[in-house]
DNA sequence: TTTACTTTTGACCACTTGGTTAAACCACTT
DNA sequence: AAGTGGTTTAACCAAGTGGTCAAAAGTAAA
């Protein structure tokens, strides 16, 4: 394989990931994906032969690049309040530089719920070192009791779903100034923060 | 107006919906919608012109069934906590019913901000009440100083995002089971008021 | 330069899509 | 029973879709 292989196809690859990541693979076409790409709609075909193929790729990426790190966020020797501050900020800042992403793969998880279960299997991913360690800080007397599970979610919730519904949120509380939004967000890593070590310190 | 004529809409309106809210909009066909109502094509377009028509009446539906519900639930004279309390168990109740609803109302409100902003003009929704109740509880000293908009956002995140990611969450956590995501969810309604009210609730 | 190859292109195709239309059907009035 | 007006249907259409293919263009070795 070439240089000029990889380039190409790295071109589609990109071009594939915006269309894809706005619109959707039904929303989608391979004409826009090529005009976005700045090539031939043949050569999309050529590379990935399939609509499908394509957007297994780039699916995969979007994947990769959102679930895992959670996990990997919580690998560290720091306090418990500290790995959850670290968090909170680090993943709102990743979902603002990639804003589209969540509900990108949420839509598609749910079109298509069968793909989640394979593509989980590819990747080493262990949930339970993430509730070990948390049932780790309750039995040290930390933090209060909790289910682990119902914590993760209660954290990657409220850290994730202001970007699901950005649109109502925007409208409903901020007269669709995206302005205010992002300051909103900037300001939340705080609130989350303090909300969540509220909820779970004890005293 | 006919009994009949009401009859055919009511069951093309049904279908439709069954159908668009699991499809979304691009993913819908019209002869699907068509065959799942048990009548003809033609039919639909007789009825609402255009796919657009009709999947604007469905999701207008979705939508009022959904968002101004937030600001309804607040209206009452029991204590915060006992409104919060209320809110999550009803909330999470109402989604467990319409399942496919959240991630169908985010994913369009995401393809075509626009539309929100038009809807939302369209009722008699406004979220300053619920941020003066959360305000005033604030001001009596009942519960710790936070922007009532992050908290709302927290109460809303924690009941709704479980459901849009359900099958990551699936994948991660159950092995895919339903049973356990079920049990999970009734759960989480016990956890998610404590989660709040000791985030907020005064020592 | 020739040869062998990969990459890129434009023309093309089969099929699906939302949408139209004219005719059939049906309930009701006269 | 004949007319009237709304409802339902089958046949049809134009546009757009993902995908193919043969030829052209590029590339590198002999």
């Amino acid at each position: 394989m070439t240089s000029k292989d990889k380039n190409t196809e790295l071109k589609i690859l990109k071009a594939a990931k915006e269309v894809f990541i706005v619109k959707g693979l039904e929303g989608s076409r391979m004409q826009e994906i090529a005009d976005t790409a700045g090539i031939n709609k043949s050569l999309l075909h050529y590379y990935f032969r399939t609509k499908d193929n394509l957007f297994d790729a780039v699916f995969k990426d979007a994947f990769f690049s959102m679930i895992p790190r959670i996990a990997k966020m919580f690998e560290s020797d720091i306090s418990i309040f500290n790995k959850i501050e670290i968090f909170v900020n680090d993943y709102i800042d990743m979902i603002v530089q990639n804003q589209y992403l969540p509900s990108f793969i949420f839509h598609e998880t749910n079109r298509n719920p069968e793909k989640v279960v394979f593509l989980l299997k590819d990747v080493g991913l262990n949930p339970m070192l993430i509730i070990d360690i948390f049932n780790e800080e309750i039995k040290k007397g930390n933090i209060k009791p909790i289910d682990p599970k119902q914590l993760i979610i209660n954290i990657v919730s409220m850290c994730v779903f202001p970007f699901v519904a950005k649109p109502v949120m925007k409208g409903l509380f901020f007269n669709n100034n995206e302005k205010e939004f992002k300051i909103f967000i900037e300001e939340r890593k705080k609130q989350v923060t303090n909300f969540i070590i509220n909820a779970i310190s004890i005293k």
